[in-house]
DNA sequence: TGTACATCAGTGAACGCGCGTTCACTGATGTAC
DNA sequence: TGTACATCAGTGAACGCGCGTTCACTGATGTAC
């Protein structure tokens, strides 16, 4: 403890930090360069290997933490008291709060899910896909569509979450940037999210096919 | 015409080719070098400049040709003739086949829409935006959904147009690779757009809010 | 409490390599007369 | 129809630079006795 005031940020964190804000500026993840993290970081370039093999091993911890923050995010919701006529308002706006508050990560997942290099890509994929069943069993517990298969809650679960993701970056930049647009991107997802919901309610199960 | 016989193929599609060829094995295109490019394109790095001015163009490039793809796909779909109880799974079923028959075009929208370089990123989003008022000007004129307005079309069709893309990966991956998935994806995407119209179905102009 | 030693996070120099870009060139194709 | 010239797509050599990775090192921290 020779600095015992200022707090020293550990040389990992820092790493992964410097990563996941270079992927926040735009950059895919893919297109990053070790020098470059390390750079970003404040560190020699070979103090990167004391923590990570190559950057597809900090890609697959970035990973790891955004699956950590996915599972948070459906804690908050879950713990929100919500009343029967304007759930999907409440949960959504607990979204975009959290979206504002862990906006790197989230940016990660929604980028990487699709563009990332396959191993970091299929990784963010799975959490995405634990996300998605979890939420389907809450669905299932709430009881709030009771007539619905678990694998059809599952499909409602999946089109959510990617809707979810979809308009992330649109909220983000929203909020940042211009505020000249047209119509609020917040209350775009809110009727999007309101329509899944008012089909699921009507679903007949085992329909047409 | 020195070599009539054997079709010469031109530069410039040749390097748009291997760049689409490139994102099409994962790769991100913002991770793609000029010389790479070049190599993969049978061509020295120098003629490259002969054709684009820099990768980014040549980025800006592929969107365009994703656009054009995009509108042929809405004109293949306009053309089916729709039996009213089957609409949704014979339009699923000619999108997924032009799926596989512009692969790359698709892929390269699908994942450069969220992970691509700033300046691609935002092409990409303008066309897929262009693509989806289009289908809310179709929806419109179908007179299927009479009661909703050209906004709510449009917030339908951005719902479908982004369920559609974040398909199109898993669908393209599964009828290349392993067969022995629990569900098929096709049947999941109607699943999901079925979900979707159901909503539209029941939608009440000024809901909640 | 004090000394000797092990551990290990971070350093700094060095390597060979592929990168983007420049430049002067070649040689085929089209145009003028 | 034939000759001279302009155009321009593609070539090949060369540049300086940042890359990933190796290696021997330093120096702080923890452990044994």
């Amino acid at each position: 403890m020779s600095e015992a005031r200022q707090q020293r940020v550990p040389t990992r964190e820092r790493l992964t930090r410097a990563a996941l804000e270079l992927v926040g500026d735009g950059r895919g993840f893919g297109s990053l360069g070790l020098r470059e993290v390390a750079r970003a970081a404040g560190v020699v370039p070979t103090a990167f290997y004391r923590h990570f093999r190559d950057m597809e091993a900090l890609g697959l911890a970035l990973v790891d933490e955004g699956g950590v923050t996915l599972r948070r995010l459906l804690r908050e919701v879950r713990r929100d008291e919500l009343h029967a006529d304007d759930m999907i308002r409440q949960s959504a706006q607990t979204y975009v709060d959290y979206l504002h508050a862990n906006r790197l990560h989230m940016l990660f997942l929604a980028g990487e899910r699709l563009g990332g290099p396959p191993p970091v890509r299929d990784a963010v994929r799975r959490e995405v896909a634990h996300f998605a069943d979890d939420m389907a069993q809450d669905l299932l517990q709430l009881e709030l569509l009771p007539h619905l298969s678990v694998e059809t809650l599952r499909m409602v679960s999946t089109l959510v979450v990617n809707t979810m993701l979809d308009s992330a970056a649109e909220i983000l930049d929203f909020s940042d940037g211009s505020r000249s647009r047209e119509a609020d991107p917040v209350t775009h997802l809110v009727d999007q999210l309101r329509l899944i919901f008012l089909g699921a309610g009507v679903w007949r199960e085992g329909g047409p096919r």
